[in-house]
RNA sequence: GGCGCGGUGGCAGAGUGGUCAUGCAGCGGACUGCAACUCCGUUAACGCCGGUUCGAUUCCGACCCGCGCCUCCA
């Protein structure tokens, strides 16, 4: 029973071996905090929540970091246009990210570390890439000197040569090679500030990264996480800093970068105004359907997005939870999944895909076969869907649970229920029918059983 | 220009050198007063052309098409 994980930095599927058993890193980046998160930034969330879960189950402590940027460019335009301070920006939106995660089965990471929070450690790392010769000051800022690093370039595959060539960024004439980033820089009137030896400024992009998944987790850390346009260049940055601070210690074993989101066939940008914000999605879909969507898909592959998956996923949680509805007199029992398809799909790079087919077998053994084998059977169902961050809530909670304000209560569901079974005593179908559709309207499906009537929203 | 990825049934989406993905939708049947749910059955796919092979959706090559990164971006 081994863990593979296909490691972005040699582009194959490799045997995932911690570092140490008893401690195992994980470090993804999280959001520059500047606005509602949308669906593409809840990707990463959810897949290394899931990865998160899995480790768990394998070994004794998971220590998962998912920084915050709270001190960047983005942030302090809308500060400026709000007339507010930088730091309230920051906050506001890091308390909203935590949330709409939150809603989508999440568990808070281990550490949410925070840029500002880490200067001293930032300034430490820096003043060691200037000791040992791999950045140099220049007119108030710091700048990381790709061309120090013989290897730069080869997390992401690209040479410096041809990175020149390709680039379409207006070279500041602080410096010397195109390709160097900023480590430090001086900050305007009003920004975000601290003192340092170089000037009275901010820290760049990449560096809060490395400085946090060394202060946290260590020097190298096991996996290292994101979106895939991260790859290039905030990854390889991150990673060549580290590198030479570390005297050549990687900054991660492993690398895991996930596939983009396509709105209605087409990528999510701005420009296009097709980009869906996470808290508007939660306003018509329970989190969890949003989840369901994001493991329906591998999670390096390009995802499709868009409403009908929304309402199959919904289709699809329904049918499981009504299984678990339907089977609640069951015993609660522990089972071991060490053998389960659903399971072994996980460990294999994280098949969630699989892994959810897996959910729909173990429905259909649940609801029939001997009474021995589905009491197994719900069990597994129950722990390979924690697993995954799914069936998180009640069924009675999930289908009964009101999220329109208007919709009808549930009394007068149950009122309208009863004028129904009476219409029905008397055979009076068409009044029944009545009541039943006009329900229906109204978001509320009615199931006759032998146990009389039951209802969901829909 | 450089580097990289992908084209699977109506939709989404795994996977595999040789009977099955799976879900949603569809169709037929059972159940039901009729439905819903559930159950049983069922239709339907591997971009194009070659090659390797007893056999290829799966391996190899060419081609067509789409996409990503190289600039902030999950």
């Amino acid at each position: 029973m081994e863990l593979r994980i296909f490691n972005s930095a040699s582009r194959r599927k490799e045997v995932f071996e911690p570092i140490d058993k008893n401690r195992v890193t994980m470090y993804v980046c999280g959001p520059t905090v500047y606005n509602r998160v949308h669906i593409g930034n809840a990707r990463p969330a959810v897949i290394f929540d899931t990865l998160f879960r899995l480790l768990k189950s394998l070994y004794p402590q998971v220590v998962y970091a998912r920084n915050i940027t709270d001190v960047d460019d983005k942030i302090i335009d809308v500060a400026n246009k709000r007339g507010q301070k930088s730091e309230e920006i920051a906050k506001l939106y890091a308390d909203f990210y935590s949330k709409d995660m939150a809603r989508l089965n999440c568990e808070p990471p281990t550490i949410e570390p925070f840029a500002t929070k880490h200067i001293p450690e930032i300034l430490d790392m820096i003043e060691v890439l200037i000791r040992k010769g791999f950045a140099y000051v220049s007119e108030k800022h710091v700048l990381f000197s790709v061309s120090s690093m013989p290897s730069y370039g080869q997390l992401s595959g690209k040479s410096l040569h041809d990175l020149t060539i390709g680039a379409r960024v207006e070279i500041g004439k602080y410096k010397r090679d195109a390709n160097d980033f900023v480590l430090w820089k001086p900050s305007k009137k009003g920004e975000p500030a601290w003192d340092s030896p170089w000037s009275r400024g901010r820290p760049g992009w990449h560096i809060e990264c490395s400085a946090m998944a060394q202060k946290h987790l260590g020097v190298t850390v096991d996996i290292h996480g994101g979106g895939l346009d991260l790859l290039f260049p905030h990854h390889e940055n991150e990673t060549a800093q580290s590198c030479c601070a570390n005297g050549g210690k990687p900054l991660a074993n492993f690398w895991m970068h996930n596939g983009f989101i396509q709105l209605d066939g087409q990528k999510m940008s701005k420009s296009l105004g097709n980009f869906k914000l996470v808290c508007d999605l939660l306003e018509h879909h329970p989190g969890e359907v949003l989840r369901y969507v994001i493991l329906s898909a591998h999670y390096r592959s390009e995802q499709q997005f868009n409403a009908s998956l929304l309402e199959s996923a919904k289709r699809s949680l329904d049918t499981l939870y009504r299984c678990l509805q339907s089977t609640e007199n069951l015993d609660n029992i522990v089972v071991d999944l060490s053998t389960n398809n659903g399971f072994l799909a996980l460990l294999d790079d994280l098949n969630t895909s699989e892994s959810i087919s897996e959910l729909h077998a173990l429905a259909r053994q649940t609801r029939q076969g001997s009474k021995k084998k589905r009491v197994v059977a719900r069990g597994k169902l129950l722990s390979l869907a924690n697993m995954l961050g799914l069936l998180q809530q009640n069924p009675d909670d999930w289908f009964k649970k009101a999220h329109d304000p208007d919709a009808l209560s549930q009394q007068e569901i149950e009122e309208a229920i009863l004028l129904r079974q009476q219409a029905k005593e008397l055979k009076d179908f068409g009044e029944a029918d009545r009541i039943r559709d006009s329900l229906a309207l109204k978001g509320v499906v009615l199931q006759d059983s032998r146990n009389g009537t039951g209802w969901r929203r829909s």
